[in-house]
DNA sequence: CATGATGTCTACATCGTTGCAGAGCCCTAC
DNA sequence: GTAGGGCTCTGCAACGATGTAGACATCATG
């Protein structure tokens, strides 16, 4: 199983170790003679560095790991893509661990016996877990936390400013003059800072219209699953005085809102327009298409592993950084007469 | 930056490294007395492992890697969520690359500076690399392929049925009385070979009915990407005779020939029925829901754990396993009247 | 009291690689 | 002639952990 080693080509070969590795890295000098000698050997025995004494060696790994709630959720997907490229431009891999929004894996990541240690850094896209608790299990690995909760200065963080963008959104619905906006997504309870930013953006689009916001409209749900949306629409359908616009906190719940309200035969944007955010692909192909507020997650990723690669480094400013990234609303058909 | 080693412990401790090592793994019996001391230390010093000089001593790394053409096609996310929760299962950690389709990167994947020496076996799903290639340059880590292509027992192979699959997606359709059945992504070259099995399929079903073929109707894709079958759908409905029914070789295919059917004002299933292969869970949220042939993913995702741990392990029956998994059809509203 | 079994703990070698210091050798220059 | 400087090449130590063997007490046994 087990390869050979420069020992075993070194041995074959008639010279020393170093003088292999050296060949091998084309570190120091070595004549033309003796490195053709050494690279036939090497090629013969198909030699393969083991990158595991290389990286206890070196004291690096070249790899990265990215931390998402769910793999399957399309942002979560089309980012780690982003990441993935971005990392790869520094000749960096990443390892995708996912932790189903569970507070457990997620604490255990961090604990005594997490891998944490065999990467040389990690990108984390936490749900559940707070600040405090990363500040006081926070290891040694450099840390850039991904787009979701408030931190205030403790880690890296990058993310786009989630009070403007659901502004942004729930303005587009109320200048199209609609009246009634419902808002789905809110998540009122502790580790819901996203979802909460978003409530605070989609009410101050209405404060700053001078209009009320009917409570009954928010509606909360526990994920942001195509099948929460749906069973929210539904809800809000039944409603005495259904709304006729909806702000949905990401893009599948927008999807899953506009399934029940086709099925129940209500028009989009006609007789409810409908918003989403995180412009996944699939919002492009739906029917109707889906206008949403796109994060740019190319930026998101270049910045995020720019910015862990930097402190890995220990070329990074002093501090936290917080970086925010643009984001701009898409008008699809969904909202578009 | 570094963290504090056994020896840093050991001498704080004034005891052995072996010791403290020992405490650690709780291997060897250590006095209740000193094994609190040496807790006690630990502790102070906050000690984690060093997973990268254990996994050198060890000789393996816990982490497979599972390598991917596109994260952000759903079936590969999908798919990829199943591989690491089945790995997880079994105390293994997954890497995610993605070769973008590309045959170069497939390659270096391979090569002499490959990482894969860092894992302890590969998952590959290969879109362009030829089995010749893989044996050629295959190296020592251990490797099951995924649902792709044609490996005549070369290498661990896992994949559904692919000429019975578009067999019984192509006679569904066949079955609601359509006669111009049209096929959306084939592939007729070199390194097409999944698709190049579901036409054989979708040929089949028609020679067992006694159906001819309308060659116009089997349109080519380069790839399986929503936006292609949109436009292939195009242009079968630019045809003088269009189809009444579509096979598409994958969900995505099937979902953007969907669109452009709606945008064209042409219903579904009334007009033209639409069958997929994957079962994404978009499917079942678009409109109309979409009708699909279902690998089961998470059986793919399991045999093909453990049938690269048995690898690993050297626990391996020998010669290389090929194992069909089931698949199923799943009618939805694409093609329920 | 000698013997051996048992229970704790330690020293050394090792995994495969690279950093560092220096050993030879040849050549030039004074 | 010999000192000095480049080239090549080598040996040793180290990265941080674990496997192995054995040292050293303690204790029961004959």
């Amino acid at each position: 199983m087990a390869g050979p080693t420069l020992r075993d080509v070194a041995r074959r070969a008639n010279v020393s170790i170093r003088t292999v590795s050296n060949v091998v890295n084309g570190y120091a000098p070595v004549s033309d003679e003796l490195r053709s000698r050494v690279q036939a050997v090497l090629d013969e025995l198909e030699y393969r560095p083991n990158l595991i004494a290389r990286n206890l060696r070196q004291g690096r790994t070249g790899m990265i790991a990215l931390v998402v709630p769910e793999l399957d959720v399309p942002y979560f997907a089309e980012l780690a893509r982003e990441v993935i490229t971005a990392a790869r431009a520094h000749g960096y891999v990443v390892m995708i661990d996912q932790t189903d929004g569970d507070a457990e894996h997620e604490r255990a990541l961090l604990g005594r016996d997490s891998r944490a240690t065999m990467f040389d850094g990690l990108l984390l896209s936490p749900l559940t877990i707070s600040a405090k608790e990363l500040r006081e299990r926070g290891n040694r690995v450099p840390i850039v936390l991904l787009g979701e909760h408030i931190y205030n200065g403790s880690f890296h963080h990058v993310a786009m400013d989630n009070v403007a963008a659901a502004h942004d959104a729930t303005a587009h619905l109320l200048g199209l003059g609609r009246t009634r906006v419902a808002a789905i997504g809110d998540q009122p309870y502790a580790t819901g800072e996203t979802a909460q930013l978003r409530t605070i953006g989609y009410r101050q689009a209405h404060a700053r219209r001078g209009l009320p916001v009917a409570e009954e409209l928010v509606v909360p749900t526990a994920r942001f699953h195509r099948r929460l949306g749906a069973e929210a629409m539904d809800r809000l359908l039944a409603l005495p005085e259904p709304p006729d616009a909806v702000f949905c906190y990401n893009d599948l719940l927008a999807l899953g809102a506009i399934r029940a309200l086709t099925r129940a035969g209500v028009r989009v944007p006609e007789d409810v327009a409908v918003v989403g955010v995180d412009d996944i692909e699939e919002g492009l192909y739906s029917t109707p298409s889906l206008t949403t507020v796109a994060p740019d997650k190319s930026v998101i990723a270049r910045t995020a592993v720019d910015t862990l690669l930097s402190a890995i480094n220990g070329t990074a400013s002093s501090g936290a950084a917080e970086i925010v990234v643009p984001h701009r609303l898409i008008v699809r058909e969904s909202t578009a007469g």
